[in-house]
DNA sequence: TCTGGGGTCCTAGGACCC
DNA sequence: TCTGGGGTCCTAGGACCC
């Protein structure tokens, strides 16, 4: 019988997988990957999480013992990432009418045919991926995206499946008793705080939210929880988004290396921010009439934890990075305390227009003081010299200054640069 | 000494209007 | 002295995901 699957094809450990690709002597070692700042890990190879390395973990809590152990760490290459990502993705595509990249390591895609048809398709697409791009994949599948969320759990927890499972393989009961093995904190959209709150209706596992009354779900969650019950039956929800749009937000934020003081250090990191979210809300076509900037404390250090938020509103959209910087200081500038010791910052962009339909409307002639070609200028040096070769006022940034991102242990950017390009020797 | 970053969607509550 | 109710829009914050 032929009928529409949907099908979560995602990488195996994607960033530690990217690693190996280019350096085969990290395969079949422990490995993983760290967050920006070199902060927490963020990716495990299967024999890190042999040896009980906890994702999301800092680092420095655990560096000693892991090294002891043999693990060996990375710091996130994300240019290495996101290329393999667009490989992947650019290669699947070719295999299917729909598709919808979730993430940096995942499509949903729609299949057709009968389900040993879906399965030799998807098992064609693994072997595929593996020879084009070097990455081990996992394929689930289902009726709905949150049941094929759960078969693509089954296809990596048993190796006998090659890589691919299908729910519909099974009879229902023993489907029934696969759902009734998964903690309902596992399913897709079920996160902590609502699987505390499920568990008093007596709901604990994937079975019992399913069996669940999804009115009364609603009630005590919200219409997002009702729509994972009904998923989980089988009926669809969450259809396959397949245009490929700009982002409905733009955000750059960091956290320091070191943490900073005064407001001149501000004005810096937001010179910075603001050219880094404009240069890439030019690159989507987007200008934003609205911005939203913070600054905060460590939440871990002793005292009190502050985060300051402004917002700005802009009369005309704008992709400017002069305009946005300037905001973003007048705004924020002020809501700095002296004697605090601020570890984060961000700068995001929000009600973001379409710059090709927007017509600049300057009725008070009060943007005249903006080169209008400036970003664009910007942004072409930086596309042929490098985004290190120029930047506005402080974000050409000569000298590194102290709260830059601390990357000890990255890997070259392989597919991206020349000059860092893998070299093989023959034997 | 050192605890990530970039998103989406939904809800509650306030402001405002008639 | 008595002081409605329904609707819309906006924003901040929560929850979740990878």
């Amino acid at each position: 019988m032929s009928e529409r699957h949907v099908a979560i094809v995602d990488a195996n450990d994607f960033y530690v997988s990217c690693e190996r690709v280019f350096d085969p002597s990290l395969v079949g070692r422990p490995v993983v990957v760290l967050s920006n700042n070199d902060g927490c890990v963020v990716a495990r190879s299967a024999e890190a999480k042999a040896l009980e390395i906890d994702m999301a973990v800092p680092w420095h809590r655990i560096a000693d013992r892991a090294r002891m152990l043999g693990v060996v760490a990375r710091s996130s290459n994300y240019e290495l990432y996101g290329d393999m990502s667009a490989r992947a993705a650019e290669i699947l595509s070719r295999r299917t009418a729909s598709q919808e990249v979730y993430s940096i390591d995942e499509s949903f895609i729609a299949l057709e045919g009968t389900v040993d048809d879906a399965i030799a398709q998807a098992q064609a697409i693994r072997a595929e991926l593996r020879r084009l791009v070097g990455l081990p994949m996992s394929v689930g599948i289902a009726s709905t995206k949150t049941l094929a969320k759960l078969a693509n759990r089954g296809s990596k927890s048993n190796p006998a499946l090659g890589g691919v499972c299908h729910l519909g393989a099974y009879s229902a009961a023993r489907q029934e008793a696969i759902l009734a093995s998964i903690d309902v904190g596992d399913v897709w959209g079920i996160g902590r705080r609502t699987a505390r709150r499920l568990a008093p209706l007596g709901i604990g596992t994937a079975a019992d939210l399913r069996a669940a009354d999804a009115t009364l779900v609603r009630r005590r969650c919200s219409v997002v929880q009702e729509r994972v019950v009904h998923e989980l039956r089988g009926i669809d929800c969450l259809p396959l988004e397949d245009v490929q749009e700009g982002r409905d937000q733009i955000q750059h934020s960091r956290s320091f290396a070191v943490p900073i003081t005064t407001a001149a250090e501000l004005a810096e990191v937001l010179s910075v921010y603001t050219q880094r979210a404009a240069a890439r809300a030019r690159a989507q076509g987007s200008m934003a009439r609205a911005m939203r900037c913070f600054a905060a404390t460590s939440p871990f250090a002793a005292g009190s934890h502050v985060s300051h938020v402004v917002s700005v509103a802009f009369p005309e959209a704008t992709d400017d990075p002069l305009v946005l910087h300037r905001a973003a200081v007048a705004a924020l500038g002020p809501q700095l305390e002296p004697g605090r010791r601020y570890v984060r910052a961000g700068v995001s962009l929000h009600e973001l227009v379409d710059r090709a339909s927007h017509a600049t409307l300057d009725v008070f002639g009060t943007a005249g003081d903006e080169r209008p070609g400036t970003s664009a200028v910007v942004d072409d040096i930086a596309e042929r010299f490098g985004e290190q070769s120029v930047g506005l006022g402080l974000a050409g940034l000569r000298a590194r200054r102290a709260w830059t991102m601390r990357r000890d242990m990255v890997s070259p950017r392989a597919t991206t640069h020349w000059d860092e390009l893998a070299v093989v020797h023959a034997r």
